[in-house]
Order: C-alpha cells, then structure tokens, then sequence
DNA sequence: GCAAGTTACGTCAACATTGACAAAACATGG
DNA sequence: CCATGTTTTGTCAATGTTGACGTAACTTGC
C-alpha cells in the first residue's frame, strides 16, 4: 500500500497553494481574490484547492494548529507544584509571537477580515483553549473522570482568555504582546476578584 | 416618510418564508431543502429569501433571538439582593422550555444539523449570555465602567453554562430541563468549587 | 388623485462550496 | 516492466450566498 510518498506530492500542492493565496492576499487583498485564482496559480483545480482547506478564509487560519499544539506542549512542561492559573500565564508569556514563517497571514485577519469572522474564531480559540486546559487539569487530578470541577475551572480560564482578547480587539495598537499583558490582567482579576467576597456571591 | 405599513408587508413574507421552510424540513429534512424550494413556496424570489435571513441554516435559529431577549428580562427582574450566580440560575429555571410557536424548529438542529454547526451556535450563545450578564452586573454596580472584575465574572458564568451545555449533548436523553439541571449543577460547581482553596490556586 | 421619497422585490451575474464519478499519478509485489 | 491497489487530481453539476442595479408597492403631503 501507499503510504508515503503521495503524501509528499499533496503537501507540496498544499504549499503552493499556501504561497499563491499569499501573494493574491498582498497584492489585491483577502475579499478581492478569488478562490480560483490561488488554485490557478498554484497549477491546481477549484476543487483541489477545497480539497486542502475547507474555505478560502481558512488559508488566513493555517498557522493557528500548529499554534494551539505550542500551548499544549507548553502548558504540559509546566511544573506540577504550579497553580494552573500561573501555568496557563507562564505559558501565553512564553509564546514565541515573533515567528513569522506561519504567521504573515495573521496580519490580514486583523486588518480585512470582518469583525464577526474574526469574533467567531475567537470563540474558537476559547474552545480550543478550555479542552488543552481540562486535558492538562486531568493530566494532574489523577482520578481523571472529567469531574465538573475540572470542565468548569478550565472553561473560566479559557473564558478569562477570552475576555482578554475581547479588550484586546478594542484596542487601537493590537501588539501581540499586549494581547499576553491584557491576559495577565484578566487572569489576576480572577484569581483575585472572584474569591469568597468576590462577584460571584454577592452583588 | 413611510415607516411601518411597510414594515408588516415584509413581516408577511418572513412569516410565509419561515412557514414554507417548516413543511419542507418535515417533509424531506433540511439539507434535502433547497433554499430556492422554500422562497418559491413562499412566494418570492431567492434573493428575498437571503433579504430576511443570513442562511438556509439559520431559519432553524429564527426563535433563538427572542430566547435571548426572554432571558435579558429575566435576569433583570430577579431581586438586587440576590447573588449574581443565583439570579441566572433562577432565570434559567424559569425559562419557558415548552412554548411551541417557534421553538418547533429546535427539534431539527438537534437532529439534522452537523455536531460542528451545533457546537458553533452554541459558542455564540455562550457569547450572548456573557453580553446579557456583564450588562446585568453593570447594572448592579454602578460604577460602570466595564471594570475587568465585571466581565471576567460574567464570563466565567457564561462557561458555566457552556460546560452545562457540554455535558448535555453528550447525553442519549436531551430533554430541556435536562438542560437546566446541568446548568444547576455546573454553576454550583463554580460556587463551591472555584473558591480560596479551590483549582485556580492550588494543582 | 398625483408627485416625491422610501421600502421590499426581482433580475442578473459572480463567487464560494460540495457531492459524485472518472482519470491520472504513484507505490509495491512479482 | 507489468498488474494492481491507493492517493490525488480533474470534471461536471448543483447549491449556497452576495453585490449591483432596476422595478414595483406603499406612504405621506398637497
């Protein structure tokens, strides 16, 4: 059986798509570009091209797998003695935001995308945090049965996160950096601000 | 200037749209409908069609908006004395799970539309409970600028209420108030669980 | 009832997306 | 190299969705 080798001729279209779409995006823009022409470009078909991404927006997104996969590898190498909280925190400040072979797309969601799009990714990236969070939080309470408390604290978390970059967006500089400060702060307020006396319990 | 005679004209063919759209999803299930077959049903053009709504999909979501308004008003009539936590329980409790006129479409979403597409919508309930919380927690304090401890709080009530949706589907049985004794559980969770000792601090 | 302004529709065309089926490219055992 | 199984791509057709522009319906003031 085939195995390999096919693989490397699919992603070798994949990559040319990626570059194709690229370049289309900087010169004409993200909406001005047709889907058509990235695959023409690439030397491909319509259809092929929705065979290695399931939208043309989506090509913005491709660097954001490999992105999630990074906060789990580095939540997972966090001491085990650390509070979660300062495990999620350690873990956005140690984001490498400065790469760029994945990330020139990230550029263009920020200036031509919709707002609802990028809101609704957003959500995504919240969801996507709160299950890396509960698999780290089970990886910890070795009597791993998914216990409310562990979904609940993970999804706070991730809603934290959340929040953070809800005031991010509206801020006029958007430095990924400040997007890890503006974490900071939301993260302390609920460490902080939700205890007994906080906002929970009372009014 | 003419206003709203016109205005009924235009509710007329919604309503027409949305009754159309009814018989063909019982008749032969949503993604064997055409959007075409229920503006032709209706009456109308398929541009008129995507006049009133955003997608064939989102007529399953047509009752959704007045669910979130329900719950505004309720929230916002519970007690000022009451906890933040247990004023959206009550209001959850309270919610009119059985009213037919447009909660009939409720039915197919959960049966005919993909897990991606269900999940999606209800990341964007998730959105629209913190929005409806964090305007409800304003209220209270008056001081009302939008302080972090305010939407950090409702947000992570907000994931309560997503965890609760979580556990929900993936149970056999999803009766409504299923739904709202999930959400009764997990926000006790956050009561009880998330306090000085609880996971946020310690591993 | 008529003129002017506004709102809801119709028409047309361009894209975006997807399922079904066939052809091409590639890998491996013989 | 050939037969055969697998992966990737091409072809075709049906929808879904949207912008631009024109027409019809409806309201109000005269």
């Amino acid at each position: 059986m085939a195995r390999n080798p096919q693989t490397i001729r699919s992603e070798r279209t994949r990559v040319a798509l990626r570059k194709a779409a690229l370049s289309r995006f900087q010169a004409q823009g993200v909406e001005a570009t047709t889907a058509e022409q990235i695959a023409a470009d690439a030397g491909v078909t319509l259809r092929t091209f929705y065979r290695h991404f399931p939208s043309k927006h989506d090509l913005l997104f491709a660097d954001y797998d490999s992105g999630l996969q990074w906060f789990r590898g580095a939540l997972a190498a966090r001491p085990a003695d650390e509070s979660v909280v300062e495990s999620v925190r350690a873990a956005i400040f140690a984001f490498p935001y400065d790469v760029q072979p994945l990330t020139q797309m990230a550029a263009f969601r920020a200036a031509e995308l919709d707002p609802e799009r990028i809101v609704n990714h957003l959500r995504r990236v919240e969801n996507d945090l709160a299950e890396a969070i509960t698999e780290h939080l089970e990886r910890r309470t070795k009597g791993s049965d998914r216990a409310l408390d562990v979904v609940v604290t993970a999804r706070c978390i991730a809603a934290a996160l959340f929040a953070a970059m809800e005031v991010w967006m509206r801020q006029d500089r958007r430095t990924l950096a400040d997007l890890a400060e503006a974490s900071h702060a939301t993260l302390t307020a609920l460490e902080t601000g939700l205890g007994p006396d906080g906002m929970f319990r009372h009014s």
